[in-house]
DNA sequence: CGTTGAACCTGTTTGC
DNA sequence: TGCAAACAGGTTCAAC
């Protein structure tokens, strides 16, 4: 479920209960995801949370140092593709797969729940903070035409496979990546390189208004994703790509196909995203480059 | 550099 | 109906 939108709208959700609070108590379950379990049990009762903000798909809140020994500068959570946070009353009932409580000097508490466990969590000092988030590429929705267009500038690689890697843009995932390709009209299995710069502009402009468009929308809820407040986001309403296998494409009516690329279901529209060279033919068409 | 497939773990959907 | 296979919003790693 979480994407950069949805991780979005979950930090949005838990700043005001969350942001001013003493955590007192952490209690943990099943901790295999966690970078550190012993270190949150022993570093974090005592902080207040400073901050809550979002770093690509990750979760970050910043500690204030419960004792002026402790290097705990940061809480970092990635959902992975089931993770959840939510601030409910001690005696709200504990849904199942939750594996992390953290009790709020308000009385209420935080809690993680994560049925695959494909998230993670840790808490982190600032030197260790920076070893994690540093290799994240740009925020998608700050950056330039020009910074995008070279990030993509003679890779090779397709274009999905470059959208999907949080070291070029930190925070698109696989819906947000077929509703922006389909909008630019760039087919998924497209060579970076391959791109005009007419493309390349145009698909900097659709990454853009999907991703806004998609946090107005306070996410896409497929099967669960939940708001902080346990409400479901609705621009699943909206897509024009992503999980609508033979349906008719939204401009041309064409039936929307799905493929694997970069090892991912990727849709699109067959009419709209043309289908590029098949691989190896074009490029070496010309072959014979004996003579140079 | 790039691609592919598998792995991590559990739940849900699809197909026969 | 029942059971097995396929599939799932993410990331990482080995092998080629």
């Amino acid at each position: 479920m979480p994407e950069l939108p949805e991780v979005e709208t979950l930090v949005r959700g838990l700043r005001r209960p969350l942001v001013g609070r003493r955590i007192t108590v952490v209690r943990l379950g099943k901790t295999d995801f966690m970078d550190d379990p012993a270190a949150l049990q022993r570093d974090v009762p005592g902080c207040r949370i400073e901050e809550v903000t979002r770093h690509g798909k990750f979760i970050v809140m910043r500690l204030s140092p419960s004792k002026a020994s402790s290097a705990a500068a940061g809480l970092l959570v990635h959902l992975g593709m089931t993770g959840h946070l939510a601030v409910a009353s001690a005696d709200e009932p504990i849904v199942n797969h939750t594996h992390a409580f953290f009790a709020l000097d308000d009385g209420r508490e935080l809690r993680y729940t994560d049925s695959r466990r494909f998230g993670r969590m840790g808490i982190f000092g600032e030197v260790a903070l920076q070893k994690v988030l540093a290799p994240l590429g740009h925020d998608p929705l700050e950056i330039s035409r020009r910074d995008f267009a070279l990030r993509l500038a003679r890779r090779r690689a397709r274009i999905k496979a470059l959208l999907l890697d949080q070291r070029v843009l930190r925070g698109v995932g696989n819906i947000y990546a077929d509703e922006s390709l389909w909008r630019a009209r760039i087919h998924p299995a497209r060579l970076a390189a391959s791109l005009t710069a007419k493309q390349v502009a145009a698909l900097h402009v659709a990454i853009g208004e999907v991703l806004k468009q998609a946090i107005e929308s306070r996410g896409s809820s497929i099967s669960n994703f939940r708001d902080a407040q346990g409400q479901p986001g609705e621009y699943q309403l909206r897509h024009r790509a992503y999980g609508r296998e033979g349906k008719p494409c939204f401009r041309c009516r064409s039936n929307i196909r799905r493929i694997l690329v970069a090892g991912r279901s990727s849709f699109f529209c067959p009419r709209c995203q043309r289908t590029p060279r098949a691989p190896g033919s074009a490029g070496r068409s010309a072959k014979k480059k004996t003579k140079h």
